[in-house]
DNA sequence: TGAAAAACTTGATAGGTATCAATTTTCTTT
DNA sequence: AAAGAAAATTGATACCTATCAAGTTTTTCA
């Protein structure tokens, strides 16, 4: 696999020329991982980049509860606020494939920070998407019913993906942890939706059949 | 007032020479808001700095249900996510009490971060701890049960200022908010803890009684 | 490929909490 | 200080969903 794959790919570097994302590139740790390994843990302090596949990042509660808190895609990364000052006591990373990632640790990047000074705006942009999202979420979880919020998730998983059909990153079990409920619930709600002949689905191939009927269900919770 | 008050109260910006402050300070447009009053909307783009009060950030919604988000004290700042690109159409700021506020709009910000490359690196830092906070309040509105995230709550305000004896800078109405439940079961909760004695409260004051008691709440919801 | 494990589904049940309504208390404003 | 408004409390009820259990399907891996 080409080496300088983490590098190009990710909208933090690739805005910069060819011979500095190669400097850069040397800095990097590629790896290849398997399904179901930890990327990441509490205490690490690195920054990751994923090449290809994608990699779930969760958080456990004191009682050992997961509580799914993203999917990082290809051109993603994770562990910046660690590179900040901010510590991590709960946060783990695991492939949800075989994926291909990058590290950088903690001081090399830090000293990129101080020779590509755009660096700082792009993270700064970036977090700010980011941002975003972990307050969609707060709204999200705040939605006290289980099928508003299978909705709210579906809906914007088209807006992002640009179709109506797609395949669901997430095992079921998974995804009802982001969604903040249980795989037996989830299944019935997705069963509930299939009923009402809103979506079609066979196993994590979904496809949405009656968008306005999934915007009423979200509306009609007053 | 003193002019120069909310500059020099913001950790993103008394770390740098009284004399740049100065600077800055010229760029802040400064005012005085009643309790209740809206400070910022959707679509704004500046930067909105706390010098005394607690404003409210809060988002609602599409059925129009508020969900709090966080409360800023003063030295805080809100809307640096509209400076870089994100685009916010839902997050609302509200006056808690009566409080004296600076704005900075966002071309004079960007000015500043060329002026000042120093101001990135601590955004940086701030926005670490922000995303942590956020994250954290997703494990916590993910606790199912509310008397969970009661005793949460209020375990980390003891952690915060540091005593077991506080006032609650929200009404009952919005910290329901916060905690993704009504004000009714809120109500209802408070008074289960205090027939527990692990907690004793008049309005808005708390007394924590029993730290463990609290605790034991939170682990045993297995 | 076939066995074992994991994931998903379906059913029954109990319990938590939202909701509605009514009352009391606190706060605001003149 | 009094009146009106907003907030908080209390009660009753219905419903949603977590939980447990058991069965089915899919995936994993030897």
């Amino acid at each position: 696999m080409s080496e300088h794959i983490c590098v190009s790919l990710v909208p933090l570097f690739n805005h910069l020329d060819m011979k500095d994302q190669k400097v850069i590139n040397t800095l990097a740790r590629h790896k290849d991982v398997t399904k179901g390994e930890r990327i990441f843990s509490p205490g690490d302090e690195k920054l990751v980049i994923v090449a290809s596949g994608n990699m779930k990042v969760y958080q456990l509660s004191v009682n050992g509860k997961e509580q799914l808190l993203r999917v990082v895609e290809p051109g993603g990364y994770e562990g910046e606020n660690q590179l900040f000052g901010a510590t991590n006591d709960s946060v783990f990373g695991e492939a949800l494939e075989n994926m291909e990632i990058c590290f950088i640790n903690k001081e090399d990047f830090r000293k990129l920070l101080l020779e590509y000074p755009q660096l700082t705006l792009k993270l700064l942009e970036i977090n700010a998407q980011k941002s975003l999202v972990l307050e969609q979420q707060a709204r999200f979880l705040s939605m006290e019913k289980v099928e508003e919020r299978l909705a709210t998730y579906l809906l914007d998983v088209t807006k992002v993906v640009g179709t109506t059909k797609y395949t669901l990153p997430l095992k079921m079990k998974e995804l009802a942890t982001f969604l903040g409920t249980t795989p037996e619930t989830l299944s019935r709600k997705f069963k509930q939706l299939e009923s009402k002949m809103y979506l079609r689905r066979q196993q994590k191939q979904v496809e949405i059949l009656d968008r306005e009927g999934l915007e009423r269900i979200i509306s009609n919770m007053r």
